[in-house]
DNA sequence: TACAAGAGTGAACAGTGTTCACTTTCTGAA
DNA sequence: TTCAGAAAGTGAACACTGTTCACTCTTGTA
């Protein structure tokens, strides 16, 4: 190992990237389409033309690959909620479609969005190692997204259109608990959308409207509330 | 096979009831302390002092037995919800009640709950056979606690204290998903409840009726809004 | 050219759910 | 009471899974 400082690349370096990035692309195209269960560590060598074992001297277990998998869906997830809470838009607008498009986002990739909200670890006894700091979450992608929030709800606050009477962070927290939970009924319970009797079917995405338009409903200052009566989803 | 029609339970219909009970109940067990990845077959058959084939006799397959303890598990959670909306207490507080009971309850057996939502099946081609009927999903267990958010919603209505407007099935709909996604994140993500930098703790189940209330607020007639500003949440 | 680091491999290990031919036990009728 | 047949229970195997490890082969460098 000289004490050359410069990073440069060499051609093992783009060779190695390159093996690896096709682990993960054909990863990808297996974990969209049937999720966990779909991609084996043998199917994924075979795809590529590799011997099991050469994928772990790029990823050091299966849990690992998928992380990576994840965290790029919730990298794109973040971007979407980020760009579609900045747009130039009246704030309730903006405040509806950041929750729209969190869930609509969400939906894209089911098995993505699953499996990130799919292992169940007990806080340990005396909270330990603290599994979960506040500065190592608000660092992640989840952390980020749900930093939009916060903000979000306390801009409306400043606005006075949201009730001031209202932890920001609590709220936000809420607002991310609804969101969560349409997506996860989206995915996870078919036809969710349009369980109705016999009414006229409604789409996916009028009913994350219809949801969204509720849960900003439920933050707005008791005074304003009358100002927006335009919610869809009328009674017969 | 006589023709006796009386369903008489044979000393050997006893016998294989107590075997099969005591599969489920280890299973229930160690369900509930490892999730389905620490419920082995093998393992399971250790413990009742069986081989592993042996349990095939009382259960077809593995998902088989998992349902049945998820369940067993949904009853109560119906009949839980059930009895806190039918309580004798002013609406609005039976109302807050049933979320919170139904998220409580959820987190109480968190594998359960969890497993209960874990498979994907996007709806085939076609809707074919429909997967989910609406009369099937009435039925079951998760259908009937549905049941009771819509007559909730109904007689909110009635009341004069949820908004007429809101279609009552898209309302109890957006209120399962709300319910739903916080029990999931009280799961899912260790200390989500407390998820805040500096500020005093608060307990899981405070947060539970903070959010239960935000979910029966989005629902209240814009009219009597302030008429329930008793929020708990204050800023700072 | 020699040598070491790294890439890639086949075989094996320890698991898993599940099946099946097989033995044992029990039960209901002759 | 005997005896056929049904049910209960079993051990071994199958086809998988993730993962490891000793091993070969390629590659880059001194």
């Amino acid at each position: 190992m000289e004490t050359d400082n410069a990073p440069e690349v060499t051609p093992a370096d783009r060779r190695r990237l390159r093996v690896r990035e096709s682990i993960i692309s054909a990863a990808e195209r297996v974990f969209a389409r049937e999720g966990e269960t779909g991609l084996s560590i043998r199917r994924l060598a075979d795809e590529i033309d590799y011997s099991p074992a050469a994928i772990y001297k790029y990823f050091g277990s299966k849990e690992e690959l998928i992380d990576e998998l994840k965290e790029a869906f919730f990298e794109r997830l973040l971007e979407k909620v980020d760009n579609s809470s900045s747009a130039d838009r009246p704030f309730l607008e903006r405040a509806k479609a950041c929750v729209a498009t969190y869930v609509e986002t969400a939906v894209t990739r089911p098995f993505h969005y699953a499996a990130a909200f799919s292992s169940i670890q007990h806080d340990l006894p005396e909270n330990g190692a603290g599994i979960l700091s506040w500065e190592g979450f608000v660092a992640s992608q989840k952390g980020q997204a749900f930093g939009v929030l916060i903000s979000m709800v306390r801009e409306g606050q400043e606005l006075g259109v949201f009730d001031p009477v209202l932890d920001p962070v609590m709220a936000a927290k809420s607002l991310w608990a609804g969101s969560h939970g349409l997506a996860q009924l989206l995915i996870h319970v078919p036809k969710f959308h349009q369980l109705v009797p016999d009414e006229n079917p409604i789409s996916a995405s009028d009913f994350i409207e219809f949801h969204a338009s509720l849960q900003i409903r439920s933050l707005l200052k008791p005074a304003v509330m009358d100002t927006n009566g335009d919610l869809p989803g009328h009674t017969s």
